[in-house]
DNA sequence: CGTGACAGCTGTAACGTTTCAGTATATTCC
DNA sequence: GGAATATACTGAAACGTTACAGCTGTCACG
């Protein structure tokens, strides 16, 4: 026997990765023990636990991430599911950022997966619950009625949504108020006297557009300006087709003398469309924007911006996923941005 | 043992995810045939195997990741390793699609493993090699001495760089030709009249640096135009540093009256400090930019733009390590993208 | 008819981890 | 002094997969 466990030993310490077995024999414990001491199991004794700990830490020890799924199913893993098609660029990349920032000293790796205009937004999520491959997903491009946050309530999987549903169903969520952006926006623009306003909306079907369509025509009516309906597009259309069918509004004989923007890039067609059509942005015409970088001033010193700050929206997703894992209430871990304020630039900034 | 047989079955027959027992079960084969059977080994008969293949498909079957990399080593990831500070907002979001387009139809899952500031670009990169917890590796920021592929060569691990090294190593790359990027916009500056260039660089020490500045100064003695140094800066800089280090340039009495810029965020920047100096682009100063978005020609219509397709590079990066972990000789998998040419927008567009 | 080759299949062990059911020794209680 | 209890530890089994060695039956060959 004690031949035996020599020949078995011998093998352990070589220099392949340390297991379990390596800390078992050098410590001179059982396996079990070793497992448990790493992990503060009251049944260890204090000194062993300390001892087993130096060691560990001495020799660069790792669980192995595959044996511990493979016996536990936990999978150390969050996925962030995305749309290739429509997501805002600088929403991918600081929302990656946000949520890595929140994990980084924590065991959890971030996976990334990815969904096609084709395809049905359920599939990823579906894919993910089946095969169990996250111990919590993140999801964007929320619905009021969400598909995807039904199915994951029902499978009992950690999720957290960027927006909120409105399915009487309770989740984690981070959201912008957007209604407060756009009622703030209409009030901005009426300061300055503009009575004509137009929204370019976020996707329709999409949770926060209801929101910043409520906020629009609420503040219209608070302040008594009235609304030059462009419902022709979003700003998930092309940078073209904002362009051109913003040319075509603002060359209307009633056109608007303030246009609200839920995003960037949109920003800059509708800009565009402005000029095409012959007039001057601040004169003939205010804009609000949303923006997620701070690079709208640039473009137009003139453009009055909001900021909404995806990093963080990373962050709290992260954290949410994380709470609800370790055991929280969904229903504790929800949190709404509100935006601070419309921002204009002075021309000499 | 026909007992102990059902007993064991009807275990694995419950609603559980499907496993290789499950599936010699139904079938009635031993779970090494139905192993093989699954992956179209020789010494199994042909219709044996249709049947497998048929049930698995049947039932949705899909392998487990954790044994399968338990027992095998093969984790079916590729880490894509960002640097959370400096990296181009486009160039995360785009690299990330242009990379899961690849890996979409195949087991692979894709993992982000950040690193910031603080800390050793070789950090990550040890991490991902100690844990074994990737099979191929994608790294950005390449230098022309970089120690990650050296050490990722060193230790046999599947990767591909963007951007080529200096080493005398050979390895997969993907690589945008920045020296063909900066010759021609120097030639197209030369062709519209300019003689006095400056270069607002990538970040010193970057592979693509030293090629963006040969290109530059190959094409300056060409074409006969001088040089006015702009060592200051590098796209690395803030927006503001960018802006007020151009504006203070542009004041100066030998000022240049054409600028290449190696990306599109320093352009929103240099126009800004162009203007700061109250000098008119397309008329005291060209400007030639990189952008990876069809957005700068909305910005100033009079920017001339050289487009680098980042969702083409992830692509190719994800191509490379996958041939590579597949067998295929690191030097087969390089690759170089040329610019199309300088192109610029009529203010009709 | 015995031998060898071969096709087609199977059982066992192992990857590294955690859980379950213990065991041995010391301590407490009546 | 004996039983109960607590403390500190241990071995075996299992998660799902693949590699290895081995088994059985068929067929061709001499």
């Amino acid at each position: 026997m004690d031949k035996e466990r020599k020949a078995k030993d011998d093998e352990a310490t070589a220099q392949e990765r340390p297991t379990l077995k390596t800390l078992a024999f050098m410590t001179g414990l059982g396996v079990t023990t070793v497992s448990r001491a790493l992990k503060d199991a009251p049944e260890i004794g204090a000194e062993t636990r300390r001892r087993v700990q130096l060691v560990a830490k001495q020799i660069g020890y790792r669980p192995n991430r595959a044996g511990v799924r493979l016996r536990t199913g936990k999978t150390n893993v969050i996925s962030l599911v995305l749309n290739t098609e429509h997501e805002l660029m600088s929403f991918v990349s600081d929302i990656i950022y946000g949520v890595t920032e929140v994990i980084a000293d924590t065991p959890y790796h971030l996976i990334v997966t990815p969904y096609s205009r084709s395809q049905d937004p359920l599939d990823p999520v579906r894919y993910l619950v089946e095969t169990g491959s996250a111990d919590g997903v993140i999801i964007s491009r929320t619905q009021p009625n969400d598909p995807r946050a039904r199915y994951m309530l029902e499978r009992g999987i950690p999720f957290a949504t960027h927006g909120r549903t409105d399915m009487g169903l309770v989740h984690p969520y981070h959201d912008f108020n957007n209604y407060a952006f756009a009622a703030e926006a209409v009030r901005h623009l009426a300061g300055l006297g503009r009575r004509r306003l137009a929204l370019v909306t976020p996707p329709v079907g999409l949770s926060y557009y209801r929101h910043t369509v409520n906020g629009f025509a609420d503040a219209l009516s608070e302040v008594g300006a009235s609304e030059v309906p462009f419902n022709t597009v979003s700003i998930d259309h092309s940078i073209e087709q904002i362009r051109t069918r913003t040319a075509q509004l603002m060359r209307r004989d009633i056109r608007p003398d303030g246009i609200i923007s839920s995003a960037a890039a949109a920003t800059l067609a509708i800009v565009a469309g402005i000029e095409d059509a012959g007039l001057k942005l601040g004169r003939d015409v205010d804009v609000v924007s949303k923006q997620s970088s701070e690079l709208l001033h640039l473009f137009r010193h003139e453009l009055l911006v909001v900021n909404e700050d995806f990093r963080l929206a990373g962050s709290e997703l992260a954290r949410s996923v994380l709470g609800w894992i370790g055991g929280a209430a969904p229903g504790s871990l929800q949190s709404l941005s509100e935006p601070k304020g419309v921002v204009a630039y002075r021309r000499s900034d």
